[in-house]
DNA sequence: CAACAGATTAGAATTATTCTAAACTGAGAT
DNA sequence: ATCTCAGTTTAGAATAATTCTAATCTGTTG
C-alpha cells in the first residue's frame, strides 16, 4: 500500500490516487498480463472512478519507467506485463492469453549481429498456441 | 506474369483482375514486407484502380493459403511477408521497418513444452533494433 | 496555503481494420 | 458465345483501440 507510493516515488512519478489504484491492481499481484481496456474494467468493477485516457497514460508512463513492458502479440491489442524481467511468452491465439516463460530456460544461438549504426535492444519470442 | 495465375489456381483462389495486380506488385520480387496501407499506395501509384477492402481481403486470402505470412511487430499495424519460410526478424522501431533473419541460422534451446491440450504452432522472435 | 507544473478528464479525433449490401465478374454448363 | 451464380469487389459506414484536446483539478514546493 505504501510501497506503490514508494516505486511512484523512485520512478519520479507524482503518486496520484489513480496511479496508487492502478499500481495496487498491478504490483500486489505477480506476472500479471493487461490491456487498458481489461485494467479500466477492473477498475470500474472496484467502485473506482477512472478514464480511460487515465489508464493509457497511466500504463504509458509505467513503461517508460520500466515498472511494465510492451507486449505485440496480436495486432488487435498491446499487453502490458508486469514483469520487466527479461522474458518470453507463450501466447494462445485464440483464448487472447499470455504465459510468460522465464529466459534463463532459454539459449538463443546463430543471431547476426545487428545491421550496422544499430544494436540489439531486445529479443522478444513469442510461440505461438493451437490446440492439439 | 501468367506465373502469378498459376498460383492463385493452385491455391484455389480465383484469378482476378485484382489479385493478379496485387500477386505481381508481391511475389515478382523477393521477401518483401508490406502493409495494407503501403500496398494501397503502391497500386494507386501504379495507376490501377482498387479498393482498400480488397487490398485487405486479398492480403487475408493469401495468408489463409501460406501465400503470405503475417507478422505482428508493431501495434499500429499488421505486416505481410512474402517470405513465408519459417524464419525470424529484425524491427527497427524508430523506422518500422522489418528485416528477415533466416531460420536456420538460428537454434533455440530450453523451450518448455506447451500447456497441457496444446502445441506449439509456430515460433516467431523479434529483435528489436535501435540507434547504437 | 499559494502557485504552478504535472495529472486527470470527457469527449472528440484519428487510425487501422472489418463489415455491409449492392454491383460485378470468372468459369462451368448449355 | 451466352447464361448463371457463387465468389469478388466496392464505397462507404461501422467498429475498436488508441491518442489528442483543452478545460479542470491536485500534489508538491516554497
Amino acid at each position: 500500500m505504501n510501497s506503490i507510493k514508494n516505486i511512484l516515488r523512485n520512478s519520479s512519478l507524482r503518486p496520484t490516487k489513480q496511479r496508487i489504484m492502478i499500481g495496487k491492481l498491478l504490483f500486489n499481484d505477480t506476472n500479471k498480463h493487461v490491456t487498458a481496456e481489461s485494467l479500466y474494467r477492473e477498475l470500474k468493477a472496484s467502485e473506482q472512478k477512472i478514464s480511460l485516457a487515465t489508464v493509457y497514460n497511466t500504463l504509458h508512463d509505467f513503461c517508460e519507467k520500466k515498472l511494465l513492458k510492451k507486449v505485440n502479440v496480436d495486432a488487435e491489442k498491446v499487453y502490458f506485463d508486469t514483469n520487466t524481467n527479461p522474458h518470453h511468452h507463450f501466447y494462445s491465439d485464440s483464448e487472447k492469453l499470455l504465459i510468460d516463460i522465464s529466459k534463463d530456460k532459454i539459449k538463443i544461438h546463430g543471431l547476426p549481429k545487428a545491421p550496422k549504426g544499430k544494436k540489439i535492444k531486445d529479443v522478444e519470442l513469442i510461440a505461438h498456441l493451437s490446440d492439439s
